[in-house]
DNA sequence: AAACGTTTGTGCACGTTTTCACAAAGCCAG
DNA sequence: CTGGCTTTGTGAAAACGTGCACAAACGTTT
């Protein structure tokens, strides 16, 4: 009787990185790979051989000694580990240029979360169709939800109006939200939240790009003091 | 002659959550708040005071015990500190779908990042005027960053063509990237890299949807065998 | 000027993630 | 069926990030 399902818990930055191998596992079927070694995989994904292995190693041991691992065989265990083995349908909120841009964007129900309803609470935008889904009533959003069975939620609405929308989508009963907003909203517990924020990734990259103008100014000062070796330029690290 | 500048390193985490801080403290400033306590910011951000005190003090020793923050120096200490105090123009490679949308999108310059520059290498979306910028050919990609000097790239082409679009904005100049294509890009070391996957971050949401759906079941079937708690039923704490 | 309540700044312990390094396991050639 | 080559899977160490807890510092009140 002893269950052994699966159960293991795999660590939040493991999950993180099982998409990107997926798709490139994906890619790599396509173009007629069978096999791959961690060390391949690892350099298509941009990380270090033994996170690779130690990621799958997470799903399973279902790699083969002295020759890698099977990539249809691996695509299948991680579309099953990441519970996509079924379409997620999700819910946008907001049906404005975001709103609309994601709902036009196949990119989404290519990979299995296909736009379930689309909702708005402005009147002159409901009733109007974008990638083919009407838009309705924010206020019919339980019914959206429930009729199609969605547990996924995206906001694309106003930041001042996020968490009127995330409170919406959590009375209609979804149970993860995904934010482009720059708001941060607050949710029970129980709920998962994602976050997409431009402004933080170019605030990020502005602070990168300011640090290497520093250090190389910094350099120049040691230059003119005579303390940087030549051919040793400084330049952060940061790829 | 001892340069005591800043050449504090920040942790890449601390990093991260500095433009969420910065735009509530901006928010704060707007409705007249002068002054703020590292709990209530917290309690804003979303996370855990302690945390909120030892990111901030990596800017330096800001806040006055007993008191709080001065809500206005902090936001200048938090801009400099990200290298915000001018403007970065950025250049769009691709006016797709996306790229048109995030170059009439406001929210963008509006926080410091002005679009400098849009490249297509389809002829037919060269010359067309998008968000008030005027799209050019890929070829004149150099021209256009050296023009404005530009250091900071937004890759929006299909995914086959990003690595292609990488290699020209690095040729061209550029030494950080945004990148919305699913695809992986290769870098010349000293060049910062920013993704954003929108399928990702719906994946690891799908992840957490189908735990929270395993271990529902998994409660079931300890209901059934007598040992769940009537009232502690399970529910993963992902938020 | 002392006593008091508040809030910062940080040492420390704990948890998580990354990386190293290597035995175990597989394939293949002879 | 043995030996050599390759590559996995995983302990253990190192690096990193988080949160607790408290002394030090500040404003206020008496
Ligand atoms: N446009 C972009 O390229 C872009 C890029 C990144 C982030 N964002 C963010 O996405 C969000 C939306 O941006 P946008 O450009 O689509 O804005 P928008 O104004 O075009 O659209 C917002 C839509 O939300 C609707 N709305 C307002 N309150 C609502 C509510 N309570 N419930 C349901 N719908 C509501 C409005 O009627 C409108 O249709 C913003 O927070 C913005 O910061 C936009
Ligand atoms: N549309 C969305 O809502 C959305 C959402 C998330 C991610 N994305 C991603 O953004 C990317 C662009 O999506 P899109 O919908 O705008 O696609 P799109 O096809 O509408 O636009 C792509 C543009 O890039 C141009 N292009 C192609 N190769 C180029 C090259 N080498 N150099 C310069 N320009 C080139 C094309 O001419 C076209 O104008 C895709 O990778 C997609 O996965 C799109």
């Amino acid at each position: 009787m002893a269950a052994q399902r699966s159960r293991r818990r795999i660590p939040e930055a493991t999950v993180a990185r099982l998409p990107v191998y997926l798709r490139i596992l994906g890619e790599q079927f396509e173009i007629g790979v069978a096999n791959i070694s961690s060390e391949e995989l690892a350099e298509l994904a941009g990380v270090n051989a033994a996170k690779v292995r130690k990621d799958l190693s997470y799903l399973g041991s279902y790699g083969t000694r002295g020759v890698g691992y099977d990539v249809e065989f691996l695509v299948y265990q991680i579309r099953r580990e990441l519970g996509l083995t079924h379409d997620w349908p999700v819910v946008i909120v907001g049906a404005g240029n975001l709103g609309q841009a994601l709902a036009g964007y196949n990119g989404f129900g290519d990979r299995g979360f296909p736009v379930g309803g689309i909702v708005d609470i402005d009147d002159s935008k409901v009733g109007s169709v974008v990638g083919g889904v009407r838009v309705r009533h924010l206020d019919e959003i339980k019914q959206v939800v429930q009729a199609r069975n969605i547990s996924i939620g995206v906001i694309a609405t106003p930041g001042a109006a996020a968490q009127d929308a995330a409170d919406s989508l959590v009375a209609a009963g979804v149970t993860s939200i995904l934010n482009f907003t720059p708001t941060v909203i607050n949710v029970p517990h129980g709920i998962s939240v994602g976050k997409v924020d431009l402004a933080v990734e170019l605030q990020i990259l502005a602070y990168h790009e300011q640090r290497r103008a520093n250090a190389a100014q910094g350099s120049v000062m040691q230059s003119l003091s005579g303390l940087l070796i030549p051919g040793e330029s400084r330049r952060g690290a940061s790829a």
